[in-house]
DNA sequence: CGTAATGATAGGAAAATTCAATTTTTGCCA
DNA sequence: TGGCAAAAATTGAATTTTCCTATCATTACG
């Protein structure tokens, strides 16, 4: 007679995720109690044991791991349902769950969000900001509808959308009078440190990669959180980073900070959306593509870069 | 934040195949406001509205077309999720929902149910018996898990496993003393007028046909719910019948009966077995065609056709 | 108009879910 | 072994949800 419920499904599914009721509960923002009474009823109702409790918390059984992934799935599709419907009236309105990584969050969604606000009036934008790596898992989970990042990402359930390239320039003090395009080379590295975001940002990585591919080595790599952090360093004369096009207007407005083009081929990063092949939504996020790629462009027009 | 219930879904369900408030919540075993109120509180949690009511009972609009669909799939997500925790312990245990045609049923049944009784003690078998058609809506629509029918049956979400052929012979009066194989001739059925089961029954469609291919007109067709009917009429003497070998231990019992062998090639059908394919019970459906096979064996060494 | 069919609404009862507080279980370590 | 601490289960009361009966509102049709 089907007599599970959805949010019997949530909670095993949180808890299936987090092993441990308690932060489980947490993190549905319920009691513990309400989750394990909850998770005792859905194994009655399956007859089936799904977590062995223990000291360190639950972990699932062989058949609750089975179980898990059909409720991940199932919750999947509840998500697009309701988006689904969501989806029926006007093109980007109601709710829209947009992950973008920190290194496009901040230069983009100035110009983004009001552009938005205006020729969407109905569209209810929630902004997440974090790492490729745990937008990937979210998107996945449709815990957010799409995000954006540096392509390519190969997954078999995501598609994905090219929006622009955003080419890589540098940012070294002031000092710096060199004119036309910059070679990156290891003796310059050596007296101007490079200054890199902290493990975990592609951006980061790309800038290894980049280094590794002119030859030099791209040690000495203090791990900032922010642009912001590493800019203020380079205008103090600390040393030098790869910014991204994007970032250049927010982030080189001191005098002390000399913006350098690099020889070609430039580096780059292409920036494009990812989103369940599944999802309801592929028309308000195409539309959605549209918007960034405008705001992009206006970004683009007040760049300062040589 | 997934407001919405599997209960909401499940009355959404029963509104959009049912089309009317009262009856759709009649066969979800509540009363009409009851079922009123949640179609109410979904189409608040969705923000779109799903039915149009007017004076003849309710019509989906296109946005609950839409969603009706994603809900039937929900729903059947659902229903193998419960199964699949089920179908964890031993083979054959816990629920499994069975349909049978009835040309079937009452002859394999008796055989089949005790031998299941005593192989799988915790098997609590559930049997329905209906037509071929009905039987799949309900197999696709997940609410019985595997059925028995005629095949070939084509469709692009079942499986199929075929499991015996069952002869058709023919039943007639006492007073055909022919030996050996007999000819249906168009002559024949002139003075013996064929009787058959009412539309809808598939073996009545397999009979027709081969009097088709024998070149023979099989009006004069009676329309009887069942062969126990026929083979009364067939005693009698008003005329006779194409019965499948299955029924014969069971309907041909009277010494009024005489049962004939036709003449090669005989027709016969093939039985078999169809369920979902993502239906997480195929282990059990396989042991359970196993079962089958050994109760027709049964059945076919008490045979008398000749 | 009246009527019959259909869905919506109201009010109270029953069931479920939840929370805070407490107890039991479990593994660990002295 | 016995105490300790973390984790989950239980308890009991409060809250929320769901349901039922009875009634109302709307609509189309004779």
């Amino acid at each position: 007679m089907l007599t599970i419920t959805l949010r019997q499904l949530q909670y095993f599914d949180a808890l299936a995720r987090i092993g441990h009721f308690g932060r489980a509960a947490e993190a549905c923002f319920v009691s513990q109690p309400a989750l394990t009474v909850q998770i005792q009823e859905l194994e009655n109702q399956l007859g089936a044991r799904l977590v062995e409790r223990g000291r360190r918390g639950a972990v699932l059984t062989e058949a609750g791991q089975r179980i898990a992934e059909r409720t991940r799935k199932l919750l999947r599709e509840a998500e697009d349902l309701v988006q689904s419907a969501q989806a029926s009236s006007a093109p980007l309105a109601g709710r829209l769950r947009l992950g973008i990584i920190p290194t496009v969050a901040p230069y983009l969604l100035p110009t983004l969000l009001p552009f938005l606000r205006q020729t969407y009036p109905d569209l209810e934008l929630h902004v997440r900001e974090t790492q490729t790596a745990i937008l990937l898992d979210e998107v996945e989970a449709a815990r957010i509808d799409v995000m954006l990042a540096a392509l390519p990402i190969a997954h078999p359930d995501l598609e994905s959308l090219a929006l622009f390239e955003d080419r890589f320039v540098l940012a070294a003090p002031h000092h710096h009078e060199t004119e036309g395009r910059v070679v990156l080379s290891e003796d310059w590295l050596r007296r101007e440190p490079l200054l890199l975001l902290e493990e975990g940002h592609c951006f980061r990585d790309q800038a290894i990669r980049y280094c590794a591919l002119r030859q030099v080595s791209s040690h000495n790599t203090l791990g900032a959180s922010s642009f912001a952090t590493i800019m203020r360093m380079v205008a103090n004369g600390l040393g030098m980073t790869l910014l991204p096009e994007i970032a250049v207007t927010a982030e080189a407005r001191s005098e002390d900070i000399r913006i350098l083009r690099l020889e070609e081929p430039e580096p780059s990063r292409v920036l494009g959306l990812l989103w369940r092949r599944e999802s309801p939504r592929t028309a308000d996020i195409r539309a959605l593509a549209e918007a960034i790629s405008i705001a992009q462009q206006a970004l683009a027009g007040w760049s300062r870069v040589p």
